[in-house]
DNA sequence: TAAATGTCATGGTGGGCGTA
DNA sequence: TACGCCCACCATGACATTTA
């Protein structure tokens, strides 16, 4: 008995299928649902004796639970009229988050960045220290840090399992970076201009590519770096060998660059991706970049996470997952559109399959 | 602690159109 | 034909929750 319409992605060394579950029904909107205060023992347990909670004597509800703090609230206000206190301390916070003044999750946020540099500790002190003006107390503070470090954190892995999902479907060509010359462009017009060419080359050439803005730690200079695949034959511009001087490893070396991409924003360094290494290293360098910056990923061109196929009971290696709701496949199993056989499993079989993100 | 998964709001993408 | 720009819509990121 096959397994129809399995959502199957590639985590580097093997393909695992997900077979559809039934949805489970989501809580309609409007609908009470019972918050309960966060779990001590989720809670990072470094500095667990000073949590409120722990303390029985002081009243947990005055605790702002909440990860946003009322902003974002505003339509939410009229749906529990019946806890008046709640309302009114909600509705004195709405009023402290005017246009003028940043709310708390702002606050975080800017404090996130400033302290991304430190330690976890450090960071988590530093922000606490920050948000303190903004919180009734110390035990606000640190709960409201603690809650938005998660959702950071959490953020983080979806980004990361998202990235390896995708780019492992993928055959890169090449890990390319590209630098704005002053003369060409200011910072904004680089980012702007840079986003266009690469979201058209990619509707129009077939170009895939996902990639980082990144700062330069010496200059603070901004560049894309990216994985890209170029279809062969799609490269604008001509391509020239520049005999250059790295100040990094203070040598001498050959520069793959393109004089489309030259001469419409400064400098590019095309790197072709030979083997599974560069672009292993390509990958890790753009995961530990997001991790230690915050920065988004950005993608073009069709990049999904999963294709869909049905799985045959025979090509399953062993169950994965919690209760083995997943199955490992086999390296060489095949692959299946709606009951009919479209080949064993290739880059170009999957080519040819539904996509889902 | 890491990872999976469903839902929702919104920013980014792609299709379409205008211009050179 | 190549490129730039606009806008509707959809994919992504964020969030909540669960599981291993």
């Amino acid at each position: 008995m096959p397994f129809a319409k399995c959502k199957v992605y590639s985590d580097g060394s093997h393909y695992i299928a997900i077979p559809p579950k039934p949805q489970k029904p989501w809580p309609k909107k409007g609908a009470k649902v019972k918050k309960e205060a966060p779990d001590l023992e989720e809670l990072d347990d470094d500095e667990a004796e000073d949590c409120p909670f722990d303390k029985p004597a002081q009243p947990v509800q005055s605790v702002q639970l909440s990860l946003f703090d009322g902003e974002k609230n505003d339509d939410k206000q009229g749906e529990s009229e019946e806890d008046g206190s709640k309302n009114e301390q909600t509705c004195k916070e709405n009023e402290d988050n005017t246009a003028s003044k940043p709310s708390r999750k702002e606050i975080f946020e800017q404090l996130y960045r400033k302290h991304i540099n430190d330690n976890y500790k450090k960071r988590k002190r530093a922000i606490i220290q920050g948000l303190l003006p903004h919180s009734k107390n110390y035990d606000d503070a640190k709960l409201f840090t603690e809650l938005n470090l998660r959702r950071k954190r959490n953020n983080l892995i979806a980004r990361r399992i998202r990235m390896t999902r995708k780019a492992n479907l993928q055959d890169f060509t090449h890990f390319v970076t590209l630098t704005y010359s002053n003369e060409l462009h200011t910072e904004e017009s680089f980012k702007k201009g840079l986003g266009d060419c690469l979201k058209n080359l990619s509707k129009r050439q077939g170009w895939k590519c996902m990639g980082v803005w990144e700062r330069s730690p010496e200059k603070q200079r901004l560049h894309f770096h990216g994985i890209f695949y170029i279809p062969e034959g799609t490269m604008p511009g001509q391509m020239l060998d520049v005999n250059d001087y790295n100040f990094k490893s203070h040598r001498r070396r050959i520069t793959h660059q393109n004089t489309y991409f030259n001469g419409r924003f400064g400098r590019s360094d095309f790197e072709e991706i030979a083997d599974d290494e560069v672009l292993g290293d390509a990958m890790s360098y753009i995961m530990k970049y997001i991790e230690k910056s915050g920065e988004r990923i950005v993608y073009y061109g069709d990049l999904p996470q999963f294709f869909v196929s049905d799985v045959m009971e025979n090509d399953i290696l062993c169950p994965y997952g919690e209760d083995g709701q997943k199955f490992i496949l086999a390296d060489t199993f095949g692959c299946w559109d709606e009951g009919e056989y479209v080949g064993q499993v290739s880059k170009e079989t999957i080519a040819k399959l539904p996509k889902v993100n």
